[in-house]
DNA sequence: AAAAAAT
């Protein structure tokens, strides 16, 4: 045993050093403030890339330091070009980087701003569930990198408050998520918006074959950067799988939790409903836990984030909304609650720990029915998973309140007093609903013109615009009316990876 | 099948 055994991960000769980039002494100063010397070995290979103006495509572990990868490369671009002698009287933005939650945009903005700290580029982070009103004020001063997650981005230009005309560097962070069905059609929209002449980076841990394909027809000529084996799960991550039953995995996860004392642990659930009910179940029996997802106001989810990482909260239960990109300090160990139904979302979660060298556990738990999805995970990772018993674990019989959870009962009911739902009635978007009565009026949602166009959103879509153009195949007939609209429904029932593969031309798979 | 992302 020793340091060396991380040397796979640390590939980059120690005698390379950030200075030898020919990077601004403003950057390397904010380096130093930070304590960074060495380039990890996906920074090496990333920064002359990006700062050559190419196109890439990085498959990176997270806690390897991608973001620096792309942030530092990019603030000395557009230093690099910076004066344009007389100011222009808007300010637009030059950078954009889009993530796929809130809090991996927050994330993304910190580090930004720490790189660019020393420099005159001004950056801001964008992104929904939040006042409107600070990020305008900001984009309206004049920023030169956007940090954004895709609907609030969307809103800002609907606003004018964002022009996205001159954006010379566009970046997807977690792209394989930023691809997906649910997000594609408004990431169409933001490309859309660039100019065609641009340079864009795609960064994720995972790239499915046909994510692979789909990312190609975004990129002009990319350089594949890679780093490890692709979809390769750390190697200091131990990977522990106990059997269940599926009543017992509320108390198991406290099991756990107590034999091995954690103090920062992120269970991961399927559901936003199986989140919360785990992370009530922790609390009654006395741990310190709290829920982490989508129905959960962002207040409340950036309350949770910050006490976890403060060590206030001991377990944080999350969906997937936390699976991917979030870095915490030193977090020994994650647990699958579920598995997740995307082999790919299991390297995401389990990349939560053992991040940066440190070593990890990854505890699965799982049941009968999970054999499946158990098998495509090997698959995906190349390693067998060998299920074991919880040792000294006996589940005891659940009772009386807990059975039945009630999800909608009328306010005032006497449940609701005894044991405050933690926010868990609904998801709260009622906060700042001053305009409730006309968009809730028969014509107010039709006749509410988007300036993203005729296309309702989060609809089915037939992407057309992913369709690469191909000579030798005739167009179908009804090609040209759906160009410049998204049409609805026409793939609705096909599962994702079909779709995507429709999309790509490819013949359907039988 | 589920989650995420504008209101």
């Amino acid at each position: 045993m020793s340091d060396n055994q991380s040397a796979t991960a640390q590939q980059t000769p120690a005698s390379v050093r950030f200075e030898d980039f020919g990077l601004s002494p403003d950057i390397l100063r904010a380096l130093t403030d930070q304590g960074y010397v060495h380039p990890t070995p996906i920074q090496a290979q990333a920064i002359p890339i990006v700062l050559q103006g190419r196109d890439v495509m990085g498959a990176a572990q997270t806690g390897t330091g991608k973001t620096a990868g792309f942030a530092l490369p990019i603030i000395q671009l557009l230093l690099a070009h910076a004066s344009n002698s007389a100011s222009p009287a808007r300010h637009p933005v030059r950078a954009l980087i889009l993530t796929p939650t809130r809090e991996l945009a927050d994330q993304v903005a910190d580090n930004v701003k720490a790189y660019s700290h020393y420099t005159s580029l001004r950056s801001t982070v964008v992104f929904g569930g939040m006042d409107m009103a600070p990020q305008t004020a900001a984009l309206r001063a004049g920023v030169e990198i956007v940090i954004a997650t895709p609907g609030r981005l969307l809103d800002h230009v609907q606003q004018k408050t964002l022009n996205l005309s001159q954006t010379q560097i566009l970046v997807m962070d977690e792209a394989d998520r930023m691809l997906d069905m649910g997000f594609l059609p408004d990431l169409q929209r933001i490309i859309n918006l660039l100019p065609k002449q641009r340079q864009s980076l795609m960064f994720s841990a995972t790239f499915s074959p046909e994510i692979k394909k789909l990312a190609n027809s975004f990129l002009d000529k990319p350089v594949t950067i890679e780093v490890a084996r692709s979809n390769a799960t750390a190697e200091n991550v131990t990977q522990i799988i106990y059997k269940v039953a599926e009543e017992a995995k509320r108390q198991a996860v406290a099991h756990i939790v107590r034999e091995r004392g954690l103090k920062q642990v992120i269970v991961f659930s399927n559901t936003k409903i199986g989140a919360s009910r785990v992370a009530r179940e922790l609390e009654k029996q006395g741990l310190k836990a709290s829920a982490i997802h989508g129905d959960k106001s962002q207040s409340e989810r950036m309350a949770a984030l910050e006490a976890f990482k403060q060590g206030e909260i001991e377990i944080l239960v999350a969906t997937d909304v936390a699976a991917r990109g979030l870095d915490i300090a030193e977090l020994p160990c994650v647990i699958n609650y579920d598995l997740p139904y995307n082999a790919e979302d299991y390297v995401h979660r389990i990349g939560r720990t053992g991040r940066a060298g440190a070593l990890g556990d990854a505890i699965s738990l799982v049941t009968d029915k999970d054999a499946r999805l158990l098998a495509d995970i090997e698959k995906l990772i190349k390693k067998q998973l060998a299920p074991s018993e919880l040792a000294g674990f006996v589940p005891h019989a659940e009772h009386g309140s807990e059975r039945r959870p009630r999800r909608e009962e009328a306010p005032g009911s006497e449940r609701e007093r005894g044991e405050r739902g933690s926010s868990e009635r609904r998801p709260r978007r009622d906060e700042e609903r001053t305009s409730f009565s006309s968009s809730a009026s028969p014509q107010g949602r039709t006749a509410g013109r988007s300036a993203y166009g005729p296309a309702p959103r989060r609809e089915k879509i037939d992407p057309w615009f992913l369709k690469p153009y191909e000579p030798s195949q005739p167009a179908p007939a009804n090609a040209a009316e759906n160009r410049g609209q998204l049409a609805n429904g026409t793939s609705s029932g096909k599962p994702q990876k079909a779709k995507v593969a429709a999309l790509l031309g490819g013949p359907p798979k039988r």
